[in-house]
This record gives C-alpha cells, sequence and structure tokens, in this order.
DNA sequence: CACGCATACTCGTATAGACGAGTGGGCAAG
DNA sequence: CTTGCCCACTCGTCTATACGAGTATGCGTG
C-alpha cells in the first residue's frame, strides 16, 4: 500500500480554484495516470478528509464532481471506485442488411454470440395503443399503432431498451403481433408481407437519461443515453416501421459508412 | 405569482425516498408539466428551505440532482434556470455529398446561414504533429500528421470543435496545410490532388465531457458530448483523412440513411 | 440627469456534527 | 467446524452555521 501524499500532492490555499475541485482534479489525474486502475477502490472519504484536512462534506463534493463525469462511482458499505469501462456493442451501418436476415436468430443474439457474451431479451410487451404525435407523424398520420417493446441484456446488464411501432394495417393479425416474430425478426416478416425494404432513416440524440431509464437500464450517474430513432421505409416510400431505442451510452459505439457520392 | 404550495406539494415523512429526492422528483414533476417553463427561475433555494422546512443542503442537494440531469443551470446571484432547449443543427447523412461541395462556402457556413444563425469558425491552428497511436492505426500507420484545428461557433455559442488529421504526404506544401484551405474546405483539394473521395467511416459514442472539453465548449453541467470520429477513403481505398469531432450533445442531431440492401 | 454606492437577494464554498444503513471480518457460543 | 452476532468501516442523508462573491435595484449625491 502507497502512502496517499505519495500519491495525492496537497492543496494549493492561495489558489482561487475551490478546495474540492482541487482535490477532484488530483483524483481525477491520479486516476488518468494509472494510479488507480479499473475497479480499484479510492482511498476513503475518512481517508482523504485526513490527508488534506477538510470536512467530510468538502471530500464527498469532490467524489460527486468525478461520479458526474462518469469516472468513479460509489458503493453503500464498500467504497468508491474507479469505473471499468465495461465492453462496448458496435453497431455497423449494415447490421440490417438483408443478408443478415436470412439466418434464424435475431442479430442481438447472432453478433452476442460471436463475441463470446450471454445474450438475453426480456420485458417483451406487445400491445396495440394509440400513437403519439411524434410517431405517428413519423408513419405517416396514422393513429393506433402496434407497439412492441424489448430490453436487451449482455451478461445480466441490460444495455438497450427499444420499441417498435407498426401501423395497425400492416401488422394486426400477422406474426409481427405475436410475441416471437419469428426467424429474421420482424423485418423479415414485413418483407413476406410484400413490404420490401427500401431503406432506414436513422437519428441520433445524445442526452442525459430520464429518472425510470436510469431505472430500466440499471445506470450509473455520469453514464448518458444515446437515442436512437430508426424508421423503416419500403419500396413504395412508406414508413413502414419506426424503432425508438435508447442505449447506455457506456456500451455502445456506433458505426455508419456513407458514400462520398 | 402562483404561491409556492400550490405548485409544489409537501413531503411524506413515510417515504424512505430521500428529501432531496423527493424534492427533485416534485420539481422534476413541475417542469415537466410545464409549471416552470424555458429559461424561468425557479425557487429560490430560500423560498424552498422555508416550503418544505429543511436545511438549505438539502434543497442545493436536490437541485445538483436536477443538474446532473441536464433539467436546470445555476446562475451564481441570480438563481437556478430551467434549462432551454437551444436550436440544433442537424447533420445528415449527405452532407460531405460532392454536390454540396461545387460551392465556395463551407458546409457550415452555408447551413448556419440558411437556418438564420450566425455561424463563426475560430481557435484555428494547423500544424504538424507526431500522430498518436489510434489517429496513426487509423490513415495506415503513418508517423505523422498534419493537424487541422478549428472550433464552430453559432450565434456565439461554441457548438463543435474538431481537429482533422491527414497524412503529411498528401498535405505538406498544398494549399491544405494554409489556414484557410480555400472554396470547398480540404475535400475538394483532396479531390484536386487526385484522391478521389470514395466513402467515409463515421464512429459515434456519447459520453460526459472532460474538463478541457467543459471549457471549450462552455458546457453547463449535465450536457454530454458526441464523439464521432470520421475517416475519408480515396478510390484506392487509402485512408487520407481521419476528422475528429467533439460536439455538445445538446446542440445536435445526426441523421443518417442507409440502403436496406 | 448621471453616477456611484449601499443593500438585499442570489448561489458558491466550507465547517462540524449527528444518525442511518450496507458490508465484511472476527470472535464467541453452540 | 458452523452459526450467529457484534463491531468497525464504508457511504448516505440531514441539520445548522458561516462567510464569500455575483447581481440587481434603488436611493442619494454631485
Amino acid at each position: 500500500m502507497t502512502s496517499l501524499p505519495s500519491l495525492l500532492g496537497g492543496l494549493d490555499p492561495t489558489s482561487d480554484r475551490a478546495v474540492f475541485r482541487q482535490i477532484a482534479d488530483q483524483l481525477r489525474e491520479a486516476i488518468d495516470r494509472g494510479r488507480f486502475t479499473e475497479g480499484e477502490k479510492l482511498p476513503s472519504e475518512a481517508e482523504l478528509v485526513e490527508h488534506y484536512g477538510v470536512s467530510r462534506m468538502t471530500v464527498r463534493n469532490s467524489f460527486s464532481v468525478l461520479q458526474g463525469e462518469g469516472l468513479v462511482h460509489a458503493e453503500h458499505g464498500k467504497g468508491v471506485f474507479v469505473r471499468p469501462r465495461p465492453p462496448v456493442r458496435r453497431l455497423a451501418s449494415d447490421r440490417f442488411a438483408r443478408r443478415h436476415r436470412e439466418q434464424g436468430k435475431s442479430a442481438f443474439i447472432v453478433e452476442a454470440d460471436a463475441a463470446g457474451s450471454h445474450p438475453k431479451v426480456d420485458s417483451l410487451e406487445v400491445k396495440e395503443e394509440k400513437a403519439t404525435q411524434d410517431i405517428s407523424a413519423r408513419l405517416g398520420s396514422v393513429r393506433r399503432v402496434l407497439a412492441r417493446r424489448r430490453r436487451y441484456l449482455l451478461d445480466g446488464r441490460p444495455v438497450e431498451f427499444a420499441t417498435s411501432y407498426l401501423p395497425l394495417d400492416i401488422a394486426r393479425g400477422t406474426q409481427i403481433a405475436e410475441p416471437n416474430p419469428g426467424p429474421g425478426g420482424i423485418y423479415a416478416r414485413l418483407e413476406e408481407l410484400g413490404h420490401r425494404l427500401d431503406h432506414f432513416e436513422e437519428e441520433i440524440r445524445a442526452r442525459m437519461p430520464s429518472p425510470s431509464e436510469v431505472k430500466t437500464l440499471h445506470l450509473a450517474s455520469g453514464v448518458p443515453v444515446i437515442h436512437l430513432i430508426r424508421t423503416a421505409y419500403d419500396t413504395e416510400k412508406r414508413p413502414v416501421e419506426v424503432c425508438d431505442t435508447v442505449m447506455a451510452a457506456d456500451a455502445y459505439v456506433l458505426s455508419y459508412q456513407l458514400p462520398a457520392t
């Protein structure tokens, strides 16, 4: 065990930088330099109070800065730890290509298996409901829609929450309205129903999660979400599905390939 | 002026939910319901202390929750305000299409002018430097690169910070190495130099900003950044540029169009 | 009228103390 | 040896107080 003074310098009383920021700076730098590694426990609040000669609230204030930056997370009764970077899922722009649909299993399962993770899909809900104004506009002024909700987990950790919306005149009474849409997913079913897919539009935003998203995705504080809204169009240029997806940002890298046309 | 009790209910002492969370919940709900509108001032700390009968630190704690969610921001000496949603810039996936390059001005300027904003590009730095390991790998094992750094502002607000990296054997001694790369930007120059562009690859991540990014982009707390890394390939499949971009997430929506192939 | 200052209000920082609750190790009883 | 409890250590919540610093307003002086 290295002593604290050797890891963490002292304060500069002449500086106009707030004490809790100075402490946060030193901890951040120590983490960046690898003095504390992923998953490692930082000094306890009491130790830092002792080391810097400040009050406990000041130390906690420093920790809350680092938590907001997504650098550390606290565990009640244990300590404050450097947040490990989880394995990321790479979403390639060809992930919905027809050739990937030929096989039986869902894209998520196939891909995760290949990466050596244990995938799981849960909290599936399929029901008809009133379309929000936004969804209605995207689907071309429909009033009611079929909504398919599901949550994706990797190795037990929830990473993504998605809802697909489809016009009732397309989906009602088909296998799309069943909990299990069958091999190749709903896109395969849509094509069987004569809606040959032409292209997708994806809109991407990033923001902090709402409390309910924090709960659903078990997000640590300081982890934003990626909000992706995909609209699928058939060859008649008709929007046939809107998929609204919220992803834990620390678990994803999105990748797109664009022609220079 | 509506009285506080009519806007904000009371606490539930029997609940096991922390008091500061209950207060945050009530404020959040009031904001969501539009009882406080964008840019509007929330009750001051003192007023909430009075209303709830709690200590000031507890109220501040509530505010810090909402700040972390990006819902509100505090202004020293003035108050705490509902954070206004700034106008967003829409980045379409065809924004680098050759046809947009024919004109004289940069894509950023043209687009912002059209949207009625006042665009500005500043802090331009152009220099040769050693490639980081990541940049080197993306450009095909080059050791040194030309780096072009610039910051984009809309109506005085910095929204994006970008660095382009180009292999020296391509860029050195050309107009690309000048502060002003000329009409159509560096992509136009690359094509003139015989590197006809074939396609781009974009990688997208979202995360909380580093302290230096907070400074450069004047980010409020609770605003994540979108980190976009674009690699441009010429028709020989050679990577000719890597552009590393950090954007204020509340100012952008990215939009992509994908073929269903 | 114009300027400058006092003042009241805002949030920012920091201290000191108290109690609660989750975790894990050690020790004593069975 | 196993079980169960106690205790020490951790972070979580909350109070009460103090002073500093930025902002806006109004009033009095020139």
